[in-house]
DNA sequence: GAAAGTATACTGCCTAGTGAATATACACCA
DNA sequence: TGGTGTATATTCACTAGGCAGTATACTTTC
C-alpha cells in the first residue's frame, strides 16, 4: 500500500491530504502531518514555508482529479445531457454512503477560511469551483442552449451539487443527492426544451 | 446599543453568538467570549459547563430568530408560492450582500465540527434545518402539491439555499442567489403544474 | 567541499479548563 | 430587629498541554 520509494516532497502532500480531508484543517497539525509522513517537522518546514502554504498545495494537488472524477461519471453515463447530469448526481450519491467520504474538500476548507478571501488556498477553492461551472457551462453550450441560459444553467448545477455536500454531510443521508438530481435533471431538460419553442 | 442590564448568562450568549459567527467556532477562545461579554472565564465556565456546551446553547439561540426570518419574507411577499419562494431567494441575496453576512451559522458550524456527528451543535444544525425543511414541505402541500413530491420539492430547496451559502461564501457573488431563485421558482412551478396533468 | 535534505531539541504563545476564595441575596428563626 | 445559614454568582491566579515555527548541527550526494 505505502509506496516507499515516493519523494519526501509527495509524501508530506499525501499525509497532508489523507489528515486534511479526513480530520480537517484546523484540527490537524503540523507535527501529526510530519508523523503520518514518516518525517521530522524540521524536515516539512523545509519543503514548505508554512502550515498555510502546506493546506494551498493540497488542494492544488486536489483539484486535476476532482474534476476528472466529474468528467469520467459524466463520460460513461448514458443518454442525453439531462440524464448523464443525473448520473453524476447517482455516483456522487454513491460515494457519499461510504464511511471515508468527508464532504467536498475544497468546500469545508473555504469555510475554515471564510475569513480570510486572500488565503491561497481560498484562491485554489474558487479557481476548482469555476472550472467545475465552466465545463458545466460548455456541456450545455454544446448541446445548443444559448450562452446565457447554459451559465445560469451550470450554475444551478454548481449549486446543486455543493448544497449536496453541505446537507449530506449534516445529516449523513445521500437521499438528498437523489432529490438534488432530479431537480438538476428538471433544470437541463426545461432549458433543452426552451430553444424549440423560441426556433421553430 | 448595549444593554447593560442584561442577566450575565444572555450577555455571554451574545457575545459568543457575534464571536462564533463573526469568526468561526474554532477561532474564537473562551477568553475572547468571556472579554467581549465583559465577565471573566470562570464566570462562564459557571453558566456553562464547557466551550462545547456553549456553541450548542448559541445555535439553540438563533434557530426561532432565523425561522421566523424566513417566515417573515415569505409572508411579506407576494404573488403564489413560486413567486414568494423567489421573493425568499431575493432576500437572501440582498442579505448576502453586506459586509457582516457570513453565510449560514449552522452550516459552518456544522462543517467545523463535522467529525462529531454527536456533538449537540450539530444536532442542533440539524434540527433548524430539518424545521426548515418541514416548513417549506407544509407550504407546497398547502398549494396542493401531493404528500411526497412536496417532500422532495422541499428538500430540493434546502438544498439550492445551502449551497446558496457555500457558494456565497466562497465566491462572495450574490448573484448565485438569484440563479438559486431561478432554479427553485422552476421547480415549484413545475410541481404546481403536475397535479393538473393528473387529475383533469 | 558545497548544496540539499534530515534530525534533535527547543522557544514562546495560546488554549480549555480548574482551585480556592469571595461577594451577594434571600430565607429562616429568635 | 438582628443574626445565621445556604445557594447563587463572581473573581484572581493557576495548570497542563498543544500549537506553529526555529536554531543548530549532522548526513548524504554529487
Amino acid at each position: 500500500m505505502e509506496t516507499v520509494a515516493l519523494p519526501t516532497r509527495e509524501r508530506i502532500l499525501q499525509a497532508a491530504g489523507k489528515l486534511f480531508y479526513g480530520e480537517g484543517i484546523r484540527a490537524v497539525s503540523v507535527d501529526a502531518v510530519a508523523e503520518k509522513a514518516g518525517v521530522t517537522k524540521r524536515t516539512l518546514y523545509y519543503h514548505f514555508r508554512s502550515k498555510d502554504e502546506l493546506i494551498a498545495a493540497y488542494l492544488e494537488t486536489r483539484d486535476p482529479p476532482n474534476l476528472a472524477w466529474f468528467r469520467r461519471q459524466y463520460a460513461e453515463a448514458e443518454g442525453d445531457v439531462a440524464a448523464r447530469i443525473e448520473a453524476v448526481f447517482r455516483a456522487l450519491a454513491s460515494a457519499a454512503g461510504h464511511a471515508r467520504w468527508k464532504g467536498c474538500g475544497f468546500l469545508r476548507t473555504s469555510v475554515e477560511l471564510f475569513n480570510m478571501p486572500g488565503h491561497p488556498a481560498m484562491r485554489a477553492g474558487r479557481a476548482h469551483k469555476t472550472r467545475l461551472e465552466d465545463w458545466l457551462c460548455g456541456l450545455f453550450e454544446d448541446a445548443g442552449i444559448d450562452s446565457a441560459a447554459a451559465r445560469d444553467l451550470a450554475r444551478q448545477v454548481v449549486l446543486l451539487i455543493d448544497g449536496s455536500f453541505a446537507v449530506v454531510l449534516l445529516h449523513r443521508d445521500p437521499g438528498y443527492m437523489e432529490s438534488a438530481g432530479r431537480a438538476a435533471g428538471r433544470l437541463v431538460r426545461a432549458a433543452l426544451d426552451e430553444p424549440r419553442r423560441a426556433t421553430p
